[in-house]
RNA sequence: GGAGGGGUUCCAGAGCGGUCAAAUGGGGCGGGCUGUAAACCCGUUGACUUCGGUCUUCGAAAGUUCGAAUCUUUCCCCCUCCA
């Protein structure tokens, strides 16, 4: 029977740290980490120009990988989001042009690369799919690849039954997509020896399929594991809000508002974020659990913020918000917008300062929350939804607006 | 191929000729309490407004009517049952 402490330590801390969910085979996957350094991968989809706090649990597999001397491949979808995975869609997306796929998959690189180290034994390798997948020629992948799957088979796979069983329409194209990311797989288990696959739970049939195919087509071992979904204590899931989705960008995201979703997350979720998205010790975790929940909120927020975009902008972001939450004192860490003096002398309204702030973009919702008090400018609240605003109101050349108490700005006149 | 049911505002789901910008619940937002939490309470939730109103919404188009989310016609899409 399986012994917890003869575990290979990548794993035990994978588990440890609630990455784990399922594994092909782990036994095997443990002796065999625990007698070489291996190469396991992961696939980043390049739908989005950014990635977002959803694949946050993903991007900490690599690392963890790093920490033990393994090497992490990313693999850049650009030829799979050609397709496009049916799994967990209930509809065909929307399929995006050459361009876009190029731009999201050279961006969703960078960001990757903020996360993982360059240390020469365990630099992360990227590589795109869509070098190997574009030159596949029809037929030969057909006799040397498509005779390994059953079309019996691939029916059973939820992504293709829950389709079917709705009577939603899915293409041959979509269809395709579990074999290509098999493929993907073969492709890295032949070129690269890569013999794990890591992925979010609802990727366990493609990484499956990939497992038994390399085992088909070569005769070797390889092998699959899946983290859990992340939802929020809410029931949420992970990564949107209903403001937007936490973008791992700083250009789509500041980091000061990156800092606040970590600082707002659930009593009940800190503990468990704490252990997945920080470096810290897991036992050095389990001893703070009765330190007062809100240092431990700004610790997770500092540490993932710094993890991400560097410790000075974590710094600056709890200064901010500490002055922004409790003081009357205009932080200079504050996120800022700039106004021109003519904008002042065209008078311009309250409403349209909101507008300008891009905090809300309808007139009638900015005179509703006038209504309820929920405008202010320097800390005061503001009554009068026709107010022009002034020279007067600023304190040398800025002005500080909030709507609601957790959305500040600062105004800088220019 | 035959029979029936349905498409409503972010979601679920009422309405079935005027009193409908459309019940109710969820979600969101704002306020209160607090700890920038949860729970709870209150308000709000199409756009614009000189706060009098004005304009655009109920799958799409056309029509009947003083007046349509509600009736008619055509079209598109979904669901259930029978073959």
């Amino acid at each position: 029977m399986w012994n917890y402490r003869l575990m290979d330590k990548f794993l035990k801390e994978f588990k440890d740290r609630g990455y784990f969910y399922q594994c092909t085979n782990e036994n095997e996957l443990s002796k065999l980490i625990n007698k070489e350094k291996i190469k396991g991968y992961i696939g980043f989809d390049c739908t989005a120009e950014s990635l977002h706090v959803g694949s946050l649990l993903q991007i900490m597999c690599l690392r963890l990988l790093q920490k033990y001397g393994h090497r992490p491949i990313v693999l850049l979808g650009g030829g799979t989001t050609r397709i496009g995975d049916p799994s967990g869609k209930d509809k065909t997306r929307k399929i995006l042009t050459e361009k876009e796929i190029d731009k999201n998959t050279k961006n969703i690189e960078k960001i990757l690369k903020k996360f993982l180290n360059n240390d020469p034994k365990t630099k992360p390798i990227f590589v795109n799919n869509y070098s190997w997948l574009k030159n596949l020629n029809y037929i030969s992948f057909l006799r040397e690849i498509g005779k390994h799957f059953t079309i019996n088979k691939m029916l059973t796979f939820e992504s293709v039954k829950t389709r079917l069983e709705r009577e939603q329409s899915l293409s041959y194209m979509e269809f395709n997509y579990m074999i290509l990311q098999a493929y993907d797989f073969l492709e890295l288990n032949k070129k690269k020896n890569c013999s794990l696959q890591i992925g979010g739970s609802d990727q366990w049939g493609n990484i499956v399929n990939g497992t038994e195919l390399i085992k088909r087509y070569s005769s070797k071992q390889a092998y699959g594991l899946t983290t859990p979904l992340i939802t929020l204590s809410s029931g949420a899931k992970m990564g949107k809000t209903e403001s937007g989705a936490i973008w791992l960008d700083e250009n789509l995201l500041s980091s000061y508002d990156y800092w606040q979703f970590w600082r707002n997350i659930d009593d009940k979720d800190v503990i468990k974020f704490l252990k997945m998205f920080t470096d810290l010790e897991t036992n050095d975790i389990d001893k703070m659990k009765d330190e007062n929940i809100n240092k431990l909120k700004i610790k997770l927020a500092n540490e993932t913020t710094t993890m991400l975009h560097g410790l000075k902008a974590a710094k600056s972001s709890e200064q901010a918000a500490k002055e922004a939450f409790s003081g009357t004192s205009l932080s200079s860490n504050l996120p800022s917008i700039k106004i021109k003096k003519t904008d002042i002398e065209n008078k311009i309204s309250i409403i349209d300062l909101v507008i300008l702030s891009k905090f809300e973009n309808s007139k009638s919702e900015i005179r509703r929350l006038i209504k309820g008090n929920a405008i202010k400018l320097n800390d005061e609240i503001i009554s009068q939804e026709n107010l022009i605003i002034s020279y007067e109101l600023f304190r040398k050349n800025y002005l500080k607006l909030s709507v609601g108490k957790k959305r500040h700005l600062k105004i800088e006149l220019s």
